[in-house]
DNA sequence: ACCTGAACACCGTTCAAGT
DNA sequence: ACCTGAACACCGTTCAAGT
């Protein structure tokens, strides 16, 4: 074994985002820091930036990598579109998550924290709404339920509709949802079956924060009421 | 005006936690650090350290805070015992919770990072389970409803039941259980209920994860399938 | 192109010391 | 009893410099 062959290999984004899971998975997210990171790689803190700009990107990085990975658990994103068993094909995709996360305790605090979603995570929400529309959800329906899922299994942030920038919330243009339209055919239909719902005051973005946590809040009491009924006949 | 008469009235536990929940309101939970928090207060950081032991017991101290004005703008914890109709009740008990959080939208994230709930906010879940009770829940159902709820509005943490410490889970010495049971009826009720359930593998506490996630899970869709038949009637 | 050293502006916290 | 100064062991990050 020459100098040569002992000599590490050079780093690389995926090295760096491998090297933060495996970290994170050992020690918590809390030993997660760049100079640690540096530490495990055998190199200087400084030089991770030469392949992620700052820790906020390596967390983005965390996030993907999480999603990509129930991606493969899930076989891919791929569904059967004559298939109307929405809830057996959506459970199963949850518990495939749910399994990933559970390998990752630190990956939703990770999802949480991001302020938008990325490429990967938005087109596995595509999928996921894909799945529901086959089930014959309307878009209405299916909006809420990405809110109604969003806390459970993978954390489906609700803000991916509320961008901060209020000039953001009109990219209309033509080309730009050609482009989207193609990529995300469903999250591009259920913005488009959304937005010209209700231009009032309390929503600012696509969604209505309070009655979207109203759907949800009944949705629950309703099942649980439901349960209670039937223990009693029982 | 005399030099006494401007003279600061000294610190306490409380002006720092009022002081902590408006610098958290004003500048985010980041901008809360201690340093920033004495500058707040016209005092050196280390002065905090007299009347709070650490951040962490700040953060503590922060969650069992704003339970407290949950419980205030409850107009108390009390709740009509022959009142059955415990949707209403509780939903309302719900929505009052959320308007707090409205006003504090860092709360959430302060009750998912403690590892244990403090005294205030396990006397607000006694009650929560109080309600269940007088409409009907069994211990069982009511329990699962907690997990249900756990994620919504107020951060029950799930981890309630799950002690780090194994032995903590048989605290069954008679004396502790009876002062508990007085203060806490329903909580004791419901430990009582269940703890014998399945001394089996997966449930290492009093709760079984993968059971309680697939209660919500399926909570969850089939109110969703219901919504989805009702539509396509519609 | 890739990595480093030194430095800066922050953290939480301890401990001995002041009043 | 209550507060402080100095110090320690950490953070993330910039920037000029090395190969």
């Amino acid at each position: 074994m020459t100098a040569e062959a002992t000599q590490r290999t050079p780093l690389s984004r995926e090295r760096v985002l491998e090297a933060a899971v495996d970290l994170a998975d050992r020690k918590g997210l809390r030993a997660l820091t760049m100079r640690a990171l540096a530490t495990e790689l055998d190199v200087e803190a400084m030089s991770l930036y030469y392949h992620v700009k700052n820790k906020e990107a390596l967390l983005d990085g965390l996030a993907e990598t999480i999603v990509l990975e129930i991606e493969e658990e899930c076989g891919g994103l791929a569904f059967d579109d004559s298939n109307t068993d929405w809830q057996a094909t959506l459970r199963e995709r949850i518990l495939h998550a749910r399994a990933v996360v559970l390998r990752h305790p630190w990956a939703p605090r990770v999802f949480e924290s991001r302020k938008d979603l990325g490429p990967t995570t938005i087109r596995y929400m595509d999928s996921i709404l894909g799945i529901m529309r086959a089930g014959g959800f309307s878009w209405d329906l299916a909006h809420h339920a990405m809110h109604v899922l969003s806390s459970r299994a993978l954390g489906f942030s609700p803000e991916l509709f509320e961008p901060d920038d209020p000039d953001a919330a009109n990219v209309d243009s033509a080309e730009m949802m050609a482009a989207m339209a193609e990529q995300l055919p469903n999250i591009t239909g259920m913005m488009q079956a959304i937005v010209p719902h209700d231009p009032d005051e309390a929503k600012v973005g696509w969604c209505d924060d309070q009655s979207e946590f109203l759907f949800g809040l009944d949705l629950v009491l309703d099942g649980l009421e439901r349960h209670r009924v039937a223990e009693s006949a029982g």
